[in-house]
RNA sequence: GGCCCGAUGGCGGAGUGGUUACGCAGAGGACUGCAAAUCCUUGCACGCCGGUUCGAUUCCGGCUCGGGCCUCCA
């Protein structure tokens, strides 16, 4: 007797009233997400691409609840200031002139690397990646609705009047920076929390990125581009509003000020303060913390990060990442190390020495080509607990480090049969993006840079060692090995790939 | 200075008013010429001081330490 699958209730912690509650999207069937995305004056660094994993999870949570999902994550290539307040060194610009580049290699340069480490970590493809510059004449219009009511010029720029607008800065908790604020304020703001709408190039300047707008020539305010593209490409109100943490205290708050007036500026009428209260463009805004090390955060702009690149050059495939960044929940900080990094892969090869050896037993079995749903309705009564067991760490704000115990349960399951253990693996992962089913222990195997050996070379010494093993010369066979593994090579009889690199972390 | 968060075994990291996941490392065993890899088994913890409670790691207060935001940042 089967019973038909129906996942919990998905329950995700909401920033805007810091408590978890059940999801519903707005639109039945349908979930609609952006995701703020990099400024892509640098390579991410392993701290940036935790975010998208996070929003990754979420998605694929969503997928498993049934609905569909149009998820957007935005490039920022518009710079943003270096320095102070609001005026100095935009970093696109600055980086565009320490490498003699044009602004706009630099972003295509960096937006490609970005969109490498996505695909690397096997994040799905956003259904659409919107580029904050083609959206220039929306984000002049946009502030052209909202400066009557809500923005005073100066003489840099034109500025949004954050008391304009009910509760500005509710998302960040209340937040009171007139008293301390750390930076000398801008002469003319009204309010220390006031921002930037439109920045106009200083006289004189010459700039790579700038654009004519009915407040000079100049730059769209960084708040401004989300604002306008989440509501270009989704919609407002949305479902779903993802990004850091740090983004909770000011670029949020600020954005949710905008979407307000806009709101109000359209459908306001005449009382707007009551038109734009309780609006704030999405219904659900989310935040995960920050991978952090001994030294603090990672910061792109502190330098001296590590992105996924150097995870490679040493040896790690960026999956191990990946389950480095699952096994904590998205609400806690993670700590960097790369003690931790080594022993998420080892974790992984595990994972994938045991599918795979699953997925040899199961050879002449159609599990492969079964539906998963149909499948999971369908399940051997002793994966009940497991896939139940999944399903409500999932649907418990994406607790997936809990949900992971499944998944090693399954594995596990030596009394279940393979081909029913493996349709459940499958399910899992659909949800874990690990890509466990189409990894092979081979895919792990990533010469460190440096690497001083060929495979070929491996071989040939490994055939040497082989037969002076038969000879029972194990004096010349122990002395061979030694020396691979000085050249950083693992030889490992009892192993199906014979040989790994020692990663260099 | 203001606002906020955290403290779990060697490391990472879930969770809970009473029996405390999981991973990595460690230990023991199987396998191996020996190692390694793999598999099996397994030891180890809830920052400090009070309070509430029959009972607190879990709730409350204080302390200490660490971190974040207040300037661009995932």
């Amino acid at each position: 007797m089967s019973h038909a699958f129906t996942p919990a209730p998905l329950h995700l912690f909401n920033s805007l009233t810091r408590s978890v509650e059940p999801f519903a999207p707005i639109d039945p069937g349908h979930a609609r997400v952006y995701s703020c995305g990099p400024t892509v004056y640098n390579y991410a660094h392993l701290g940036n691409l935790r975010a998208y994993v996070f929003t990754d999870t979420l998605r694929r949570a969503l997928l498993w609840q049934g609905l569909d999902v149009t998820h957007i994550i935005n490039i920022t290539d518009v710079g943003h200031l270096t320095s102070d307040a609001d005026a100095g060194d935009d970093k696109m610009e600055a980086a565009a002139r320490a490498q003699a580049k044009s602004i706009w290699d630099i972003a295509a340069h960096y937006t490609e690397a970005f969109k490498g480490n996505i695909a690397a970590l096997n994040i799905l493809t956003p259904s659409e990646w919107t580029v904050a510059t083609d959206y220039v004449p929306q984000m002049i219009a946009f502030a052209e609705k909202i400066a009557p009511a809500h923005c005073y010029e100066l003489d840099t720029g034109l500025y949004f009047d954050s008391a304009s607008v009910p509760d500005y800065g509710a998302l960040a908790g209340g937040r009171d920076d007139a008293a301390h604020a750390r930076i000398d304020p801008v002469a003319g703001k009204r309010n220390p929390s006031d921002f930037a709408i439109w920045r106009k190039s200083a006289p004189g300047e010459n700039r790579q990125m700038e654009w004519d707008s009915p407040w000079g020539r100049g730059a769209p305010g960084w708040h401004l581009e989300c604002s306008v593209m989440s509501q270009a490409r989704l919609g407002q109100p949305f479902d779903i509003h993802t990004g850091g943490i740090d983004h909770r205290e000011i670029h949020h708050p600020n954005e949710i000020a905008q979407n307000q007036a806009f709101h109000a500026a359209c459908c306001g009428g005449e009382d707007v303060s009551a038109a734009a209260a309780g609006f704030t463009g999405a219904r659900w805004w989310m935040h995960n913390n920050f991978l952090v090390d001994r030294q603090g955060k990672m910061s792109k702009s502190k330098g001296g990060f590590t992105t996924l690149f150097s995870l490679i050059d040493a040896g790690v495939h960026p999956l191990a990442y990946r389950l480095m960044c699952l096994s904590a929940h998205y609400r806690s900080e993670m700590e960097f190390s790369a003690e931790g990094v080594a022993a998420a892969l080892t974790r992984l090869k595990r994972l994938v020495m045991a599918v795979d050896a699953l997925k040899a037993r199961a050879e002449g079995i159609t599990w492969q080509s079964r539906d998963l749903s149909f499948l999971r309705d369908n399940l051997h009564p002793a994966l009940v607990p497991l896939r139940d067991g999944f399903d409500a760490a999932l649907a418990d704000d994406l607790n997936v480090p809990r949900a992971l115990t499944f998944l090693d349960e399954a594995i596990g399951m030596k009394k279940v049969p393979v081909d029913e253990r493996l349709c459940l693996i499958a399910a899992f992962d659909q949800a874990l993006g690990l890509n466990l089913l189409n990894v092979a222990r081979a895919d792990l195997r990533l010469a460190p840079k440096g690497a001083n050996i060929t495979p070929k070379e491996i071989d040939a010494e490994l055939d040497r060692r082989k037969a002076a093993r038969a000879e029972k010369d194990f004096a010349t066979s122990d002395a061979i090995r030694d020396s691979l593994a000085a050249r950083g090579v693992e030889v490992m009889d009892g192993d199906p790939l014979g040989w790994d690199w020692a990663v260099r972390l």
